[in-house]
DNA sequence: ATTCACGAAAATTTCGATATTTTTGTTTAA
DNA sequence: TTAAACAAAAATATCGAAATTTTCGTGAAT
């Protein structure tokens, strides 16, 4: 979460804005949810024209709903825009893992090879223990970290900013229908597969496996 | 402009963010000129805090800047964003005309050759008098038809919203670095072969067409 | 029993005043 | 002359009250 604290957008509502966004894709709400800024105000102690400007924001990227005078709230669990969010989810990552593994260097390669290294034992911790709020909380990290690691060296600074809307929406969205913690067994294993192929700088593999991964994660 | 009125995100402000969207990408304000929202609530009949709220928005897409306690300015001209831009654009739009082309029937054909007379009647008489205004704005809005007609089939919200984002943005950013009016004579020949290729349900020389018709843009 | 109309309450939107921060201009010291 | 310190002005951010719109509950008419 850190690094996304250093986004170029930084304002004073940067702690707001940021933990507010992080709540929404953790699930923290329930969809449907209506979002009344003069009861959010509450929470974080600021006026209500603060939150409805943060909200406003959240709504740009689809994280929250908005309609005239009838305000804000969360979006309700789709099916059909969680698919398409795998899907633009796909496009962009499979493009920004192409231009990565053709551009990435051993740097790259080291920084995938950590970010593997500690999603890989978070995986294997969070398998044995599923009900651990904070062992999920570190695998959303470590998940975000790797699959942001992988597109990095893309050279487009517009590819990973729209990477990171699309991956928050997909994964708000696929929290919301599938009701579980987003972990499969199976992550593991296709998160290996990714991590090879991008090191063998095998683009098509890499590609595959992420689309295989995203596919299955609904 | 009016089928855009009609997005989702309609609200009270729909005419200020709308037309204020509009001038944005139309190269109306030079670019690193500061955005005040005590200035431009004159021009609007509104209190500033309502154009702060509209500025906040716009940052989203990118189609303008902000800066913590330093405000907005309409963002820089530059190179390397119009260049990624083009790149995203390119991207997002040869994937929603790759299923447009396999999922539109007789309907969108009819649609692609309506909005390609158009844009070409507008096109041919825009050539020949490149200084006219309304000619210019009847250019921008005939050219926006047909690129999103071309991709409306795509069976995605998600993938038009996004399109919608990238087009705008690419748009802004093309006429900020080339400051020209955007509109060159290989214009009307490309968009025949895009057409012609769509028609053919030729995917490959569609988005072909499409990558050269959008790097020769800029 | 259902629908419609009306009014009260709640929620949302708008607004301008106040507080904070940044910028600008001036003076003073090195 | 340059740099630093300070004060004044301008710009930005914050806030809560007022205006508007929607929602909800009550009662009357069909």
């Amino acid at each position: 979460m850190e690094a996304r604290v250093l986004d170029k957008q930084a304002d004073g509502d940067v702690d707001i804005y940021w933990d507010f966004r992080r709540r929404l894709i953790s699930a923290h709400f329930e969809p449907g949810l209506k979002l009344k800024p003069e009861e959010l105000r509450l929470q974080y102690g600021c006026s209500a024209s603060q939150l409805r400007e943060i909200l406003f924001r959240l709504s740009c990227d689809g994280l929250v709903e908005f309609q005239d005078n009838k305000g804000f709230k969360v979006p309700l669990a789709s099916l059909e825009l969680c698919n398409e969010a795998v899907e633009h989810r796909i496009l962009i990552e499979c493009e920004g893992a192409r231009l990565s593994i053709e551009k990435g260097g051993l740097e790259w390669e080291a920084q995938m090879a950590a970010a593997h290294h500690k999603l890989a034992h978070v995986e294997n911790k969070f398998e044995a223990d599923q009900n651990s709020k904070e062992l999920f909380d570190m695998w959303c990290e470590c998940e975000w970290e790797f699959h942001e690691t992988l597109i990095s060296r893309c050279g487009s600074s517009l590819l990973i900013r729209k990477h990171r809307d699309i991956y928050d929406l997909h994964r708000m969205h696929m929290l919301a229908v599938s009701e579980g913690s987003g972990f499969r067994q199976d992550n593991i294993k296709e998160h290996l597969n990714i991590l090879n192929a991008a090191l063998d700088r095998d683009v098509e593999a890499c590609q595959k496996g992420l689309a295989n991964h995203l596919h299955k994660s609904g």
